[in-house]
DNA sequence: ATAAAAATCACCCTAAAGTATGAATCGATC
DNA sequence: GATCGATTCATACTTTAGGGTGATTTTTAT
């Protein structure tokens, strides 16, 4: 790089000494040459540093929050299900829990009696080791069972 | 931009101008001159294009997952709040009942007693216009009074 | 200073939730 | 055909939640 710079230094040189013998030399020359030499050097400045500088790039990291698409199907992580050994129906009235529905409710409207939904509560509290349906809720929604 | 440029020039010559006087005037006094402002201008030019060059922006997004941020600093919608003239120890008994907390936790929780978690909770439930306290976790998440 | 709102607590009662146990039915699997 | 898991339902009991009413004490705002 070096070289290159001496040796368009040079070249410039060289070039004003030939253009020094083809044109009349008046008052200004110097000023000429210095104003001709600034801008060369100038541009050579910015292609230096365009060209040698590692290309700067300005990385923004944008965190987007996607919280559970609502329209989106949704989809119970199987897996956890299978694990923790839930069956469907517990499944169902876990969903309905979550959505503030109360027993009597639910077993409405799954079509099954009070003392159904109540087994299938139970169940559901002891396999996802709760006391209580809010908990079950909160824990059903942490381990992606339910939306 | 095209004033910082004029006038370095003309502080360079100036400065030369100087140095002309000062200093014997030798063979090669010219090579200098020009080196000097070879020099000066390649400064100048990588100067300017790295202040006037725009980084290149990388913008990476980067999609986040979140069901509810547990991480970040929560703050609940003021808006919401007074709106619906929530009082700060509702939100509390909200907040808890959200985790899963039964009325005789949250009264331990919040040192008061179980009667007060009532009348607090059924305040709430008037306000947020439901018979559950489910259905508050489910309406206060969706008014982001709660996360 | 006083009125309004917030916070506290109590008592009573009903409704709902949760626990425990037992049992019948059905489908799949071995 | 016996077994197992899932689903269904029941009865009995305890605990928790929720509704209604009233009251006292702070705190806050006018």
């Amino acid at each position: 790089m070096v070289i290159v710079y001496g040796s368009s230094l040079a070249l410039l040189l060289s070039l004003l000494q030939i253009m020094e013998l083809r044109f009349i030399i008046y008052d200004h020359a110097f000023e000429v040459y210095a104003g001709l030499l600034a801008l060369l050097f100038t541009g050579i400045g910015i292609w230096l540093s365009v060209k040698l500088t590692a290309p700067r790039v300005e990385r923004i990291v944008v965190e987007k929050k996607v919280f559970t698409d609502r329209s989106a199907p949704f989809l119970a992580d199987e897996e956890a299900l299978a694990k923790l050994g839930i069956s469907l129906r517990e499944l169902a009235v876990l969903e309905l829990m979550a959505q503030g529905l109360s027993n009597r409710e639910i077993a409405a409207s799954l079509f099954v009696s009070l003392n159904t939904v109540k087994t299938h509560a139970a169940r559901l509290f002891e396999k996802l080791d709760v006391q209580r349906r809010t908990q079950a809720v909160e824990r059903g929604k942490a381990r992606g069972l339910i939306r």
